[in-house]
DNA sequence: GCATACTACGTACAGATGTCTGTGTTTTGA
DNA sequence: TCAAAACACAGACATCTGTACGTAGTATGC
């Protein structure tokens, strides 16, 4: 569990998109968002600036840009970003949330058949998990 | 999906605590908190003012106390809380939160077998979602 | 060669959030 | 019977968050 401050709503979105295309510059951050978020591009530079300073995202210059790359592993902050939020919610407990999903939250017989791909997977799989 | 301001980290811990004891004074929830949980009479108060104030909760009065209970249906509270929170991390689709669950986030053996188990349940019962 | 566009960087600012203080009233125990 | 404890109610306040503006430098089109 890093010591970095947590991402906001709006910060993850960014981070999100900056870790999909691998590097980008404010510009490009702003086109790869959907179509419906209408915000300034003032205002994607404040999330990304403010990514850097948690900790986040580091920045290089090339020409006249700046260009932002993951600074923390994406997949650990997700991690941390879902434990948080199954304490906050579910008391810690993976699998009431699993189960919340698959009751409640709109799988469908095809998610369900993946799923038990999965877990058959898992079985056979080395299914070890580090921390 | 109700359009009652979203429940910040902190009302939502005190606000779980107020579902599970179907009805709760300030000091009840005070007391109901973890230990590690340091926190303020005055604090809690506040949380349970917002609570009513955002539509959460209603209070009687009993005595000189003011006794809460939910207003709006817990349930649905936590559908809206995990759906943004897929939205916000994982595009809006739950089979990837599943995935993730499964895979990296501590689901052992046992859970899985469970979640087995689920999952024929859901094959065989009726298996229809709300909204 | 200059207006227009694009960028960085610093700053601003309102609303949400976490935390608590202040004041006044009621209850209670010595 | 009177101080201490428990409450309610209102307000304070620093920080975080979402959003953007202003200034100034560099590039580009005509």
């Amino acid at each position: 569990m890093s010591d970095r401050a947590p991402l906001s709503r709006a910060e993850m979105e960014v981070a999100r998109i900056v870790w999909t295309l691998r590097e980008a510059t404010v510009r490009q951050v702003l086109d790869n968002l959907p179509e419906t978020r209408d915000i300034n591009y003032k205002t994607v530079q404040t999330f990304l600036r403010r990514l850097e300073a948690k900790g986040y995202l580091v920045s290089r210059r090339e020409g006249r840009s700046l260009v932002y790359t993951a600074d923390a592993r994406p997949k650990q902050v997700i991690r941390d970003t879902v434990k948080n939020f199954l304490n906050n919610l579910f008391n810690g407990e993976p699998l009431p949330l699993v189960e919340h999903l698959i009751r409640d939250q709109g799988l469908d017989k095809n998610d369900i058949s993946q799923l038990r791909n999965l877990l058959n997977e898992m079985d056979s799989g080395p299914a070890s998990k580090s921390t």
